[in-house]
DNA sequence: TGAATCAGTGGGTCTTCACCCACTATAGGG
DNA sequence: CCCTATAGTGGGTGAAGACCCACTGATTCA
């Protein structure tokens, strides 16, 4: 009986292990964590890979519609708005029809960073669920899936 | 086709939905901060928690192996036991072996505590993870399981 | 018995992140 | 036209979390 585990030093308590809410607030803690630094290294925070993932897949919009999406503060969505547009990833202009609203559009140099942060985060989620093969990674993708969007009371930032 | 959904503002991008990690992330997120809330309440934090839960299932043990096991700073542990100490859910002694050592035991009244958290975790797990049935909830816990464990290389707080 | 190491503690700092307020400009209804 | 509401912006604040340094007392070894 070699398997009556002596529980190493570093083992988490099973009360803890037991609960699914902890295994993933931890790794999906982990997983943040660690695209949030490669992103950080060119300068970028995990808000510009949401505006840019909003603006490429539901096409350009005012900064109020990225507000309600994204459930970020309009304050600091001016803050991200901004910098993306600095750095040529997004054009704002006044909407011509409602000229307080501020239409946001990625450009083409955008749409190639998304493609690039998202190959990062895939990198990223390729190492966190290494020890699942293909079969069961969609397994978890479609119950985490379900989870999400059937709980319409939940609500978290981005 | 009804289906042809017309994306509804509050929508998050499919390119982030597409992430597993970031489902993670989200979703973890949430149920923490909630069960968080629940807890300052009483005026106590995830770490007091966790604490109790290591010394309920590992037994008494110094602060340093705590520190080990958590991967909590030494100095927060300090504060933490300290708190912990003080509403008399646990008692540190000496340990007489070796007087630097402080070993930490939970009371009665600590093991009640843990007791009544976890159910309020479960509680909040059981909101979470509504979507999906008994038997669906054990195979996400196998699948969160494998991924904590099968990954050594991977170091986060608790 | 001196030197080096280790456990624990107190008192900080630094960063991150969400949040909020005041203000400008525009829109639209009466 | 005024009055109210809305979109965006700049400049903050405040709390949480991890981390770090200096110090005490205890241990171990030479």
């Amino acid at each position: 009986m070699a398997s009556e585990n002596p529980a190493p030093p570093d083992a988490l308590p099973p009360t803890l292990l037991g609960l699914s809410t902890f295994l993933l607030a931890r790794i999906g803690r982990a997983a943040r964590a660690e695209l949030a630094g490669q992103l950080a290294e060119r300068g970028l925070r995990l808000w510009d890979m949401a505006v840019l993932a909003a603006l490429v897949d539901f096409g350009p919009q005012a900064q109020r519609d990225l507000v309600r999406r994204l459930g970020i503060d309009p304050s600091d969505l001016a803050k991200v708005a901004d910098q993306l547009g600095a750095a040529g990833y997004v054009e704002r202009s006044r909407d011509q029809a409602d000229r307080r609203r501020v239409s946001v559009s990625v450009t083409a140099e955008g749409r190639a960073l998304l493609a690039e942060l998202e190959a990062r985060a895939r990198a990223v989620q390729d190492e966190v669920l290494a020890p699942l093969d293909p079969a069961e990674r969609r397994v978890l993708h479609e119950l985490l899936l379900r989870v999400e969007h059937g709980s319409p009371e939940w609500r978290a930032p981005a």
